[in-house]
DNA sequence: TAACTGGATTGAATCGATTCAGCTTTAATG
DNA sequence: CATTAAAGCTGAATCGATTCAATCCAGTTA
């Protein structure tokens, strides 16, 4: 079927050896050999085989990427950084998209072990050391991804999301919003707990009321869900904060249905700060999340602890998120 | 580093073809042997090496999937699919971005021959059948995805696009609409290419005067430039239809912008449905493909494809779009 | 001419799982 | 007790690229 080293070495009659080295070490062969054996690969149009390659080796040049859904517009701005920052040395990625469900994790994780990725990057819907400690016992480097690795046996690099939810407060209050609603998701994900701790803390401190609407999910629909919950209240609030974009929009959509002017009559403000929160019919306030950026740094951390073997120092590292001010809110 | 089968063997005292019994013809092994060596596997927390065995077989249990932009929630939702599909036969996905550039397609195709994935979903920014026929000859199964195969070399799963096109047009038509700009990309690439087909048919036999606005990308930023173009043509048209959904809301963000009413006084129709559509602040009208369903087929296909081997008959599965009727679209 | 040098080339051994022809053990039958 | 069959198990050979000790040979030196 498929045309091996071995066949080119017979058809251009030198060894094995002579035409691996013609791969790997062309500096050795004499020229006149070396223009031979390139020419009969040509001409066969041989390409090594990946898996006795990486058998001999022991570990191949691809890296997997697990994420909890790749179709929120934050993730997928995170696998093109990931993406671009592994093929600058070359590496591939294997996607997997994990769904939030814990057992296709697990399957994901089994078949990445399987095919001897180098290294996974990993943001895992629930923290689960063990099966991280695993990969790691098998020389499979592991990095955290957008959450924070409490010890020091992998890199992660995340964000600070604590600050990201009390800059947004911040913001709201300087503007003169002192009743505010803030829409998240469960408890149970890492990046809502410690978003609303945040907002907690800068609520405390500048006298600001929160009303909390907290859903099972976190897209638009459920967005539009809570903009019924929010024109329910007793007291309507004047801005709203959301734990992710998606649910923002979904909040607008639902305000301005009810006649609900925005920002006049209600401000809104998003977290990520995905492509569509710049093109939204009213250009959605968010807290960014420098996520392409965050895709190519994780990438580079784990291939350097990849190449650097025994001398790498593990690293947490954190992004600032910031503020990104449009048309959704406004000074009461 | 890692246990093989070897060390399993010798830790259990059988040989390694009992072993790999065990794991694959667990029928035949006897049952006291067979409790032994899993407890063996456990124990040492053995998992086979895929290359060995995929060196052996000559295939992995792996596909490639090749997109021109993992960013635009289109192709998400048929990755989506696709996963989905090959995740049910047990195959993993090598998710490839191509960011429409000719030069990563081919890096892309080279590394997945490498890996020796069973077969490639591709969708080409570029017509190249020359690959496609050396992967063929590679025993590298090829279907296209939303393009259609005009030999009968491959499968492909494509929607209809000149009769997407063309209902766009007889619907705006039928709302009154008579004057209409079409918004698009490079004419090379084969979906714009193909619905400007319908849209030309339609406007001919309804006699609806149409306006070409082509810029060279087809995302939100590019409406809004054409949204100014639009501005400026000497009669307003009362309705725009655009190549895609990420071009429309641009549109949508553009005219309202410069405060004209949608869809009072301009009517807005996309094409694609993404999710988007139905959250953007006016809800898109649009032509909807089923991309997650189009995504679920074309990795049945080349699956069996893989699996039937020679018996194999190529298909061409061609998907009919349809209007999404939502609140950017009104009668005149 | 013999001895030596070093650049070029060779090919057997290796990685780990699978396969299968052949071996051993056990049980059953006449 | 010998014969036979079946069930269970073994281990060398295989897949294809890489490595490296061994070999070859043209050219140089004594």
């Amino acid at each position: 079927m498929s045309v091996s080293l071995r066949d080119v070495a017979k058809s251009a009659k030198v060894s094995v050896g002579t035409v691996s080295n013609v791969l790997n070490r062309p500096e050795i062969v004499a020229e006149k050999t070396l223009n031979r054996v390139r020419e009969t690969i040509k001409e066969l149009g041989f390409v090594p085989n990946g898996f006795a390659r990486q058998l001999r080796f022991g570990n191949s040049r691809t890296i997997g990427l697990i994420v909890p859904d790749v179709s929120n517009p934050f993730f997928t701005e995170v696998a093109r950084g990931v993406e671009d920052g592994a093929n600058k040395r070359d590496y591939a990625v294997f996607l997997c998209n994990s769904d939030e469900s814990i057992a296709k994790e697990e399957r994901y994780i089994n078949v990445l072990i399987e095919q001897q990725v180098r290294g996974v990057l990993f943001s895992p819907s629930d923290i689960k050391s063990n099966r991280m400690d695993e990969m790691k016992g098998r020389g499979i480097s592991v990095t955290l991804l957008d959450q924070e690795q409490k010890g020091n046996n992998h890199c992660s690099v995340s964000v600070d999301d604590i600050y990201g939810g009390r800059i947004a407060i911040e913001y709201l209050s300087d503007l003169g919003h002192h009743n505010i609603a803030w829409v998240c998701g469960p408890e149970s994900i890492p990046q809502v707990a410690e978003r609303g701790i945040g907002v907690a803390k800068a609520a405390k401190a500048g006298n600001v009321k929160i009303e909390t609407i907290r859903g099972p999910l976190m897209n638009s629909a459920q967005g539009e869900e809570a903009a019924k919950a929010i024109l329910d209240l007793p007291t309507l609030p004047t801005a709203v904060f959301c734990a992710n974009d998606l649910l923002a929009l979904g909040v607008m959509r639902g305000l301005m249905a009810a006649k609900v002017k925005v920002p006049d009559q209600i401000s809104i403000l998003g977290y990520d700060d995905i492509r569509f929160a710049s093109s939204a019919a009213i250009p959605l306030s968010s807290i960014s999340q420098p996520a392409y950026q965050m895709g190519v740094t994780a990438a580079d951390l784990l291939l350097s602890e990849c190449e650097d073997g025994e001398s790498h120092q593990h690293q947490q590292i954190k992004f600032q998120p910031k503020l990104v001010e449009r048309e959704s809110t406004k000074k009461r």
